[in-house]
DNA sequence: AATTGGCACTCGCGGCAATCGAGTGCCAGA
DNA sequence: TCTGGCACTCGATTGCCGCGAGTGCCAATT
């Protein structure tokens, strides 16, 4: 019973805080949020809440403010899911599923999350290696320059430019064209390498060689150290949240234009099924130290294709951007693991 | 003399704001840049050029800033070519030559752009219109779709997915593709049509149909509505230059995330050999009315392959600024015109 | 034991007045 | 045409004061 009402009053908290963005103090909760007690009694929980580390005043004679943990607990806790509205539900269909191609849909799902959650939106392209061949095409740009491009069946055009030790005429070409693609067509990049294994055994001698720098050259760039790829929108949304600004805002823009870290970001937190909340410090980034992060998986099947999610202050509105990411993931997962 | 003696007054006044970003008094500037007269004097200038619209004083009791009409003078008239330092030379060069694709040469440049004049740094990919075909590769999804792929010289490749009525097998896409390089191989984009115009007239009869087709997609998709792609770096520079943070930094965030603004913008200013300087409010957008953009064309021989440059707050080393985004111009250029 | 009303205390904030000083404009003299 | 002098303006800084929101504690009540 007790220990029922603080749970409360640190809920009322989290929510009066997400929307005025002000200390909030006991007489406010008391007469907003219908606890059925005093002023005095709320104030007697709340004093717990900041022993126990939920809360934490800025200063004496303001009110408090959730902590790092009080949200944590808010979120694991203390929050339902917030159902999309019918209308955002249109929206996102209605503006999804005009697209054409596969960069259409990354560029139109960021923006679509980025306006649903006024936030800033990071959707990663499908990995290459959840991905399935679907066509290899050779072309050659000079007698030992080809140009090799791969399309998989989310729609992804890769190339590479494959420097070979000696040069190659047409029909070679040609041959390690068929060859390659019968031994990859419809293969997913993560099998390939089995898939090609002893492939230069089976061919015709004078191929060998070729085969075998090819081989090389495509399991490197496109499965060993594939180039991920990541589409970010929103970043306007970032001067709303009134973070202070020289001292938070610069490192934060600086590392959302890293590539690498929102990799790592979105590498960490890309389970399907499983919308992950990294709130503050759970962050392993610097600069995200005082933003969460609100991600999760997309495709179909076991294993993902790829990441989404937003970044945003911790003073965030957690169940709805929840509800947001997981359905665009549900949508754009449908859509690429279609096709 | 007197005339000459008012512009040296107003250089001193940019030069020293830009410096300081602190309104500029007389005293200030006649013991630091020897003018050879009295703050007296200097006051008197002042008066003339405020008189004349070059410089204007936030208030009363204050110093003076310059305009953007006395931001134009300067750049016009009073500000000499700032050469890069060896250093800056060193770097540019050593930064791009290590670039092993196009992308990966637009992503250097427009990093280093960035880095160079800590500044918002925008680079245009190479526009497919000016560059030439070096292959046109066709691949057959399902009967009734064919990916066509189109590489350049510039080393960009393009995709595009085409729909067509009917359905053709293996044989007839190699003559399809055979046929469209014939006509296409070494030619620039923008001579496209006329190259490909009686073609259908010269194949064999049961080509005809399909060949239009793809004549028709190809032209519309790679000539008259040619996706152009931008490349943007630096934007947490923004922060750096204290421009007043929700009113304008909000809106001109959203501008440079709009593709479209850049494009107008960059093809606005791409002159090969002339660096453009577009003042406050000399650009036509509104969210840019309180920066300067900074812009040139890159490529070698008459027309442009792309643009490149900066954007900034008005308070700018104008001269430095020109000089770094000549120079990457330049090395670009190179580049992309070369191999 | 839990809750409540009362009360003293803290402290940030907005308003106000006083002061300071940078910078200007103007004028008379060289 | 330039210069030194001087009065004036006005934003920024400082210090002070009172208000009020919010807290913590305590004794009384249920």
């Amino acid at each position: 019973m007790l220990e029922e009402r603080r749970l409360d009053v640190l809920r009322a908290i989290v929510e009066e805080f997400v929307l005025s963005n002000e200390p909030v103090g006991s007489k406010l909760l008391a007469e907003r949020h219908q606890l059925g007690v005093s002023p005095a009694t709320v104030r007697n929980d709340m004093s717990a809440l900041e022993e126990e580390g939920y809360i934490t005043q800025p200063h004496t004679s303001a009110g408090r403010i959730p902590t790092d943990k009080g949200y944590r607990l808010f979120v694991d806790r203390l929050s339902g899911v917030k159902p999309l509205s019918r209308a955002e539900r249109r929206a996102i269909q209605s503006f999804l599923e005009g697209a054409i191609d596969l960069d259409d849909v990354v560029r139109r799902s960021v923006r679509l999350l980025a306006q649903l959650t006024r936030q800033v939106a990071v959707v990663q392209y499908p990995s290459l290696s959840c991905s399935s061949v679907r066509h290899i095409e050779i072309v050659t740009i000079t007698p030992v320059r080809l140009l090799l491009v791969l399309i998989t069946d989310t729609g992804r055009v890769e190339q590479r430019v494959v420097e070979i030790p000696e040069p190659v005429d047409d029909p070679t070409v040609s041959e390690l064209r068929t060859v390659l693609n019968a031994a990859l067509n419809g293969r997913r990049l993560a099998d390939a390498p089995e898939a090609v294994a002893n492939l230069p055994d089976e061919a015709r001698p004078g191929l060998r060689p070729h085969l075998n720098t090819l081989i090389t050259v495509v399991m490197e760039a496109l499965v060993d150290k594939p180039e991920e790829r990541i589409a970010l929108a929103g970043t306007a949304n970032l001067t709303r949240s009134a973070i202070d600004f020289a001292d938070t805002l610069r490192p934060l823009l600086e590392a959302l234009e890293e590539q690498v870290v929102l990799l790592k970001l979105i590498g960490e937190v890309r389970d399907l099924d499983t919308v992950t909340v990294r709130i503050g410090h759970e962050n392993n980034v610097d600069a995200l130290r005082s933003t969460s992060v609100v991600a999760t998986g997309y495709g179909r099947g076991a294993s993902a294709l790829g990441g989404l999610g937003v970044v945003g202050p911790r003073r965030m509105d957690y169940p709805g951007t929840m509800a947001a990411v997981q359905a665009v993931a549900k949508y754009v997962g449908d859509l690429l693991g279609a096709d």
